[in-house]
DNA sequence: CGTTAGCACTCATCGGCGTCGAGTGCTAAC
DNA sequence: GTTAGCACTCGACGCCGATGAGTGCTAACG
């Protein structure tokens, strides 16, 4: 479609726009050395890649800024990467390497530490109850009439929530009921288990409990809402700051609601988008983002999973003029790492 | 000190400021009303407060603004509280009708309210450990060489940590530990946990588990960092954005840099300053705050206590050209409020 | 003697205007 | 096909002068 002369001039103005972030013209792409043509003759590629829809200019006299669709053709076709430098595997290396922690902190620390590599704000999705099992539940009274509930899965997660007693009922019966829920209900699949709830142990409830209804619906307001329930983590947001296109308020500021909004934000970064080459890295350009707020930034997303069960996503939120070549690579190592250190833990 | 009409001028001229964000000048004050004097008048006596400290002035034709002096002697001084208004006791009033929940929840529930009636930042600092005691200790081996310990206080509040398990150790010895500990050591304050834990439960340890010294190095990194560790809330971060002083992006940045780092922010909040008439509300205007990063902004924090333990503080965090009046009223209710909860609540 | 009207003065803001320069598109020559 | 040359466009920048809000001072007033 684009003719090879097309694709190095476009290389080189996507290149040159990204580090600079102001308008490339044809004489500073001639001067570059690695496009061997006079001013002239890029003028002419130019004007045909406006045409064709990759570039645009902000005014008539200024020189040229790629388009979403300039992006997105870079970021599919033309996009060299080039190896980490030593810092950046020194820091993804020790990450990973160091004593057992939870997931969660696991995941935490990645997006922190990616924030920090690339300048650009991390969004991180922890890891999602698909999978995970009722490891252990526990209800502890702490006066006659609050107890705390908690709930350990399998993967080492520990949820709790304050709940009141029912009235008239008893620190024993308490107990059995714990107990019948630990025998019973152990290793049942978090969204599983208030299905079964009614099956396995309605019945024995009824038997042997008093107060069984309210016992019932206690647990239930215990288990309600868990499952949807994703911690989101964010980083580096005032890196934001940084970047030249967000030196105006306003903008920050829906950009910030958003980042502000779990659910919004839970939305935007699970969304399909672009695939980069079947490594599980999507990166969503301009637009092509589902939320208003961040029309004109993009967001590479990796997501993490054991057993090719999707639990989680990583992601990276910048300006449309990012560091693509820097960010994909930087994502496709640690999406690697983190599967290597999921397949390790969850065994 | 002042004269009565330069106190009255001073309150106008803070009021309008307030209000405007932009330099009061005397005509503008003379047609208030309230204030029955000419600008001619009000002229000399602004000169008079300039010169005294409480007022300064952008440029030579411009109004006046207070200095960091006038508002402190408004806020000591002049200020007046008026009633809050029919939405405000409202969603105070519900806020706290609502059923039995943690009291880590009633905070951050609180500081959010406060941040979205105000339109300022809040920031809360969770309830601290000072006086919280072990309530349950648990330990749930995941696999054979990683498990997760769980600490329960009697205030409700779970804290829980992933950690090794050194080789060699069964599953019955843990529990006997776990055991031993619950026996021995529930009812002790969180400090102290870690100085009795020598004394109390070495003798038996080394008498009855193998193992003994590996086991209380586990415990001992369980417990490890807890003390310190503060939860800090954040809302309405976005709401600085709507202020005029904070259109230019440099400054919002030092101050969000701040709001990023939770130990200095826990250390700002924390430092004593100004209190307002004895009712537990501190008022820190301008460079009174410890950190420079929030130099022209006033903070105003109100600490919520048990039985005359201070537990935590919930801090508003805006311009100096803050809405004081209000602020303050809002303050003293949440307060109030909340020291009933708390008392309820410990019972 | 406190208060106020009058007036000259200051200074930030804003729109208009000319200059500058980066960059373009077109044409003609290589 | 490539490139030098050139006229043209247009935003950025700096320099006015006008405008107007607000001041400080002085003199008059009750």
């Amino acid at each position: 479609m684009l003719t090879e002369r097309q694709r190095l001039i476009l290389t080189a103005i996507v290149d040159d726009y990204i580090s600079s972030a102001e308008p490339v013209g044809s004489r500073s792409i001639s001067k570059r050395g690695d496009v061997g043509y006079s001013p002239a003759t890029i003028r002419n590629e130019m004007a045909d890649l406006e045409e064709l829809g990759f570039l645009e200019q902000p005014h008539t006299s200024a020189g040229r800024i790629p388009s979403h669709k300039g992006y997105r053709y870079y970021v599919d076709h033309l996009v060299r990467l080039d190896d980490l430098s030593k810092e950046e595997v020194h820091r993804l290396k020790s990450m990973f390497a160091e004593k057992i922690t939870a997931m969660e902190q696991v995941v935490q620390h990645t997006a922190s530490t990616l924030a920090q590599l690339t300048n650009y704000t991390s969004i991180a999705l922890g890891p999602g109850m698909f999978d995970t099992t009722l490891r252990h539940f526990q209800l502890l009274p702490l006066n006659e009439d609050t107890a705390v509930a908690i709930i350990v899965t399998n993967t080492g997660h520990v949820e709790n929530k304050t709940v009141a007693i029912p009235p008239g009922i008893s620190t024993s019966e308490l107990d059995k009921v714990v107990n019948l829920l630990n025998t019973k209900l152990a290793g049942v699949p978090l969204i599983k288990l208030r299905s079964q709830l009614y099956k396995e142990i309605g019945d024995e409830m009824n038997k042997y409990v008093s107060h069984a209804q309210e016992m019932i619906s206690l647990v239930e307001t215990v288990l309600s809402g868990d499952e949807a329930h994703r911690e989101v983590y964010l980083s580096g947001t005032t890196n934001m700051l940084n970047q030249p296109e967000f030196k105006d308020v306003d903008r920050i500021k829906t950009i910030w609601e958003l980042l502000e909004e779990t659910p919004a934000l839970i939305k935007v970064i699970g969304a399909p988008g672009g695939e980069e080459q079947g490594t599980g890295i999507q990166v969503r350009i301009g637009q092509e983002n589902t939320h208003a707020a961040i029309s004109n930034c993009s967001l590479i997303t990796a997501t993490y999973s054991v057993h090719g069960q999707n639990l989680g996503t990583i992601g990276l939120l910048g300006p449309t003029r990012m560091e693509y070549a820097k960010v994909i690579n930087l994502m496709q190592q640690v999406s690697q790492q983190l599967a290597v250190f999921m397949e390790r833990y969850h065994k």
